[in-house]
DNA sequence: ACCTGAACACCGTTCAAGT
DNA sequence: ACCTGAACACCGTTCAAGT
């Protein structure tokens, strides 16, 4: 079984699936796959470039939505509603891609084909931009917020106490506190890119003249 | 000069905030505070329970824009502004803040507030909780793409070469490499807000009755 | 009883010694 | 020339040996 590049970043993809980040390093993931430590350096510089490998790999692995004939706002809701699939997923491959720059052509892919959408619907390069910001903004932000508090993300699979808080002190945190406990993560996360659509409904150019 | 937790996670606040998340370490810690490195131990139970601690210290020394007279929108706005400016002011404590599940009651404090301004606004429990996930969705984020992509925080100080992509591939991306280049943080946070407050302030509900 | 030095089992990375 | 075992300087945590 030949070594690869290719081959160590998908074993430590699972290797962060199956036991979590905190579990992964250059020694286990030597044991893992049978070689010498030392090999893995000639495929992989440093740690922190296998993390960029398993980002790009992940995000590569990304399929978007096809084109088809929706409108703009569709598909911009689709690709988005498509990463957060890849998040539940593969959450702590996830959390990896959240955590660090895009360094990668892969990870750009997608805001390539954001932008392409956007453009064509007639929006200026400058708001196109700026829309997608805003757009990955929440997206990565609610993927943290989704999966990144999920159990066992952390070390230690630190208990997680239920973290109880003076009535006195939080009045509505404690009077909400059923309403909080039941969540509705599809449902919180479509209530959020709808406020977003929305306004960027409202935004949208009139197409300059003809084609 | 007495050992405290209080003092134990100022010090790791300076150090992350100086050399960066990557530096700190319970050894490093010992010694930057002169201390026996098995001393912290009793004062701080873990590593994990480190960063939970500075998580806390952070978001309690984080204040508050006082309620004043404002409109609830402009409350809210202030409230996610002046948190955006902690995350600037201490960026790589903020990362710790953001990559940790809330773990106190000093982070809850701010979602109390915003949860008491939606409320008084005529919001059902249910709404405000929803509206108050999509803005910390977008707020968090935000951060994370405005300071975690930002040099010297991640490990090495990885120079960031400036990932020149292909044309054929990227055609937008390429194009518009002027525009990506120059960024204004501030507008493009606005931006993003303003796309959310939009969409809130049509949601407003129509306020019970008198008083 | 309390505190902590030395120790243990890890980690990333390097380097010289082997083929 | 190439690959890698042993080594180095770290890391978090523990435990028994000191006061």
């Amino acid at each position: 079984v030949q070594l690869t590049r290719r081959r160590i970043i998908a074993a430590a993809m699972d290797l962060i699936e199956r036991d979590g980040i905190q579990a992964v390093s250059m020694h286990r993931l030597a044991t893992e796959l049978g070689c010498g430590l030392v090999s893995l350096y000639s495929y992989v510089p440093s740690d922190s470039a296998l993390l960029d490998g398993v980002a790009d790999a992940l995000m590569s692995g990304f399929k978007l939505p096809p084109v088809g004939a929706r409108t703009w706002p569709e598909q911009i809701r689709e690709q988005v509603r498509a990463f957060r699939e890849m998040a539940r997923a593969r959450p702590r491959c996830t959390m990896v891609v959240v955590n660090r720059p895009p360094s990668s052509a892969g990870m750009l892919r997608p805001v390539e084909r954001a932008l392409a959408t956007l453009r064509e619907a007639g929006f200026c390069g400058q708001d196109a931009i700026r829309i997608i910001r805003a757009v990955i903004a929440y997206v990565m932000g609610s993927v943290l917020g989704e999966i990144g508090v999920a159990p066992g993300l952390d070390a230690h699979d630190t208990e997680k106490r239920p973290l109880c808080l003076r009535p006195c002190e939080f009045p509505h945190l404690t009077a909400l506190a059923t309403e909080l406990a039941v969540s509705n993560p599809d449902a919180d996360f479509e209530f959020g890119l709808e406020l977003l659509m929305h306004s960027l409904a409202a935004m949208q150019p009139t197409r300059a003249a003809a084609s």
